[in-house]
DNA sequence: ACTATAGGCAAGTGGCGGCTTGCCTGTCGA
DNA sequence: TCGACAGGCAAGCCGCCACTTGCCTATAGT
């Protein structure tokens, strides 16, 4: 399993994730036309295979093949958990500035 | 401003961010020490500062300078608005797999 | 069967990011 | 004032990542 973070570092990828947003189940050569068509990245068919490989490993997305074709679907699951991460709202504990924090005032 | 989703891609400055979430308005000191003994995390302190400095330009830390100290607080503001990018619940086009997906069906 | 299309595998390359090292500035305490 | 401490600046190294290139497999159409 690859790191969702690493995945959404590359901003290719994000558009990517863009696309398949508005236009869920396309193929590769379609993401292709689309991201140089809409977002002027001209990057070539390998790169974007590539890029989509580094997505499914992060389980963003999902490949489903049909004959000669082969559909990506986007998966936001992942997505959820990363902003709760740091976003869960518990009150969390502050550091004592004013003391003398020498390193660590409190062990 | 640099690039959020950059800023986490890297696992040390998750934890960084995991440290702060815990203890807010930490030094670089103490941030270092904190990495080694609780996730084993040998990096030097030039290592963890520079995390800093791409963390504060991507805006998740904000620093606050008190004498010879140096205080870093977490800001989630810019969290916020990653997991909606792909998480807003509108209901998003489907590609009519099934007809003929020739590169773009609908031009 | 032949061709065009959709996609895959693998090697090679260039640039950037993370890390170290060495030295410097600035602040506080005794 | 002097030394310990917190932090900063800059150069250099190295590995990884994104990308290209070349060639291959497989399906669909005629």
């Amino acid at each position: 399993m690859g790191d969702v973070y690493q995945a959404l570092a590359d901003p290719t990828r994000r558009k990517i994730l863009d696309e398949l947003t508005e236009r869920d189940g396309q193929t590769l050569f379609e993401i292709c036309a689309r991201l140089a068509t809409r977002h002027q990245i001209t990057s070539s068919r390998q790169a974007i295979s590539q890029h989509l490989d580094v997505l499914a490993a992060a389980g963003l997305v999902v490949a489903r093949r049909q004959g000669r074709y082969k559909f990506h679907h986007l998966d936001t699951r992942p997505l959820q958990s990363i902003a709760e991460r740091w976003l869960r709202p518990e009150p969390r504990q502050e550091n004592p500035h004013e003391d003398q924090p020498d390193q660590r005032p409190g062990g």
